[in-house]
DNA sequence: CTGTAATCGAGACGGTACGTCGGGTCTTCAA
DNA sequence: TTGAAGACCCGACGTACCGTCTCGATTACAG
């Protein structure tokens, strides 16, 4: 079997032959977008995103592995479109966040694929570092900048100084992530709750004050 | 399409004809975590899983209408071995149990198929349904005893009274649950580490003090 | 595997339990001949026959083997309409069985069932021998008869006195035989042409006359 | 239901495409043969053919829409063998034509498929049609040719002139082909007797003379 | 302006699994 | 013991997708 080259940014180390056709990337994904909507993941076919696509199925193939490795690069752009305007306080910019996370896992063609892919990734190392790099590295960014801005504000207390003061304050977003990202997409995705408002702001005051105030 | 008759908990209304066999039932769902171990969600195959049970595929088909309603019940038995033995303080019981859901999310029966049932659940509504009843709301009993350890302890005030109070308690203890099913699912299986004794101790101190307590 | 009793004359040696429905027979029988006429052979299920006479499929079972001896059975009965009437003389008789033979043939359940048993016939000795037994064989009598009558009207010489002469008039039957059943099955089921008076006038002509004289 | 093309004559309308591989028919043809004789019309799958043929299933059904019409294609092939070498008189070529024909039928992938096409076309038209433009049809020319041969000889007089000449000549050509085909057939696969020189004699004898002269 | 080399759409290919159907057996309860 | 009902094992069905391949036809750059 020789190796292949998937999504190589340079097309070819040489430079001859007809190049990619830059049009298709983008057709492609689109259709995998729509293709999600309308079908879902189980029922999503190579074949179906090629024709929407109006393409042929061996241009699929060159660019991408699998169908996991597709879904994963036409979801990932949606989390790009993640901010964080600055509200003013950090309680008003946890609340922000965890309504655009919920918007966007409501949507169909994330809420289908992101669990599926994530599934397929407890089998395929290659799947999940691609996950990790395409969402879930990228949108940790997110609470880095809160928690600058927090700092910023005056909100929490600078990072402790020396190499073990980074290393914890590394650890803490690693777990505040988990702690954002999972309850939202816990709530939407296994209990089939919405995210609203109402929960934003629940949500919000448990974070920021923990069980003892907000049940107190 | 016709009507058929899944999972009937009453064999059959009327009394004839030979009855469906009992051990039949458990000797699938034995070989259906076997076979997750194995092979995972993405190999599952409902051949090799009667196959393994000695079991004709058509026996499969009279009781379940498909993999993932299969799988959902040869996974949700596996979420009642979870218990929550009394450590003596909250923080304690939030370790444990938090522990416990890590350990068990970390086999492999369990990690590959439940993404996966869930990102079928978001387009199939029995599913989600049947997910619901047989995993989520069995497990909240866990929350709910580990409040009711707290208040007895005098670490939590007791439920406002009155119908809004117990409302409010309720909805609280819907958004507790996510954030920590949450929390160790994200953890688990997105960014793909481990939920060691460590990380439960920060996450149990997360949860109780809040983000401006453990950070400060 | 124990050897049963299909078809027994006397149900039981023994004579204890409850005795077999004599109805269900003719019924199944019945429902055997209507179902081929509805959906062919191809399409012919025990399960449908079954459901047809009100029956059960281990009743069938019990009677038959299975779906190949159950149809020879339902089909022989039709072979014992065949009469042979007398009309005068030999041409006319053999018009007369030939028309009766191509009429019968044209019913659906019979063209549909006897090349079917026929063909599975060809790798199943017990199924071979219950064909011969219970169509061939019967309907040689009208070829017997046949000749018989021609010879009591002098149309046709007697038989050869003596042993040797017997076994040459039994070889001229079956040949006989072969030559008018084949003509009239190879015309019906593989030619797909009717059997109709003219053709019948034809094959007369050229059965008595030969071809010398039938084209001279 | 979707339209899809089976044996089309020309691969392809248009010209694009990867063409469908011409070794495959021959090899699965010749793997239907082979199955025939090992397993028998009854038993034979296309699963079986498939795999002998070294071909996916799929490729199967890419050409022919189901078992009998491919069995139909690849057993008519057999009969192109028949031939009728001049014998030097009618006699002796109705003789030889018989022995060979009756050779064929005895051969395992003939017998136990011919009769079983035959069933299924009487509830298949379209089944019919190509037994009839595959098999059927073809061997009328063994027919005339002998017809013409004798004619040649003086055996048997020449064509009626005019138009109703020739279609009494056609009729009758369709009656011999019935009556030499079918008693070849309704002997070895009804009757279940070999058609050897001795009967090939008496056959002969008895077409060519008739009943009045063949017992007279 | 011509050759080389990669692309493209199209669709056949070998596979694997699907979910269904039918055959024939077995098990239960009622008659 | 028979009968109706229906679950059972088995094996084949015909379909759907997978990911690969083989076509003829483009399309770019290199010489």
């Amino acid at each position: 079997m020789v190796a292949r080259m998937h999504r190589s940014a340079t097309p070819r180390k040489g430079r001859t032959g007809r190049p990619r056709s830059a049009e298709a990337d983008q057709a492609i994904l689109r259709a995998t977008r729509a293709a999600l909507v309308d079908v879902g993941w189980g029922r999503l076919t190579m074949g179906e995103v090629a024709a929407r696509a109006g393409v042929a199925k061996t241009t699929l193939y060159r660019r991408w592995a699998n169908k996991n490795e597709l879904v994963v690069d036409a979801v990932a752009v949606l989390f790009d479109e993640l901010e964080l305007p600055d509200r003013g306080c950090l309680r008003a910019d946890i609340e922000g966040v965890v309504l655009q996370f919920g918007a966007l896992l409501a949507r169909p063609e994330t809420k289908t694929a992101l669990m599926a892919v994530v599934a397929e990734s407890t089998t395929d190392e290659a799947l999940r570092e691609r996950i990790r790099s395409a969402i879930v590295e990228r949108q940790k960014r997110l609470v880095l900048l809160g928690r600058a801005r927090a700092q910023a504000r005056g909100e929490l207390p600078p990072d402790a100084p020396g190499e073990d003061g980074e290393r914890a304050a590394a650890r803490n977003m690693d777990l505040i992530f988990d702690v954002i990202a999972g309850a939202v997409v816990h709530r939407t995705l296994v209990s089939g709750e919405p995210v609203n408002a109402e929960w934003g702001r629940e949500f919000a005051a448990l974070l920021l004050s923990g069980l003892s105030v907000a049940l107190g």
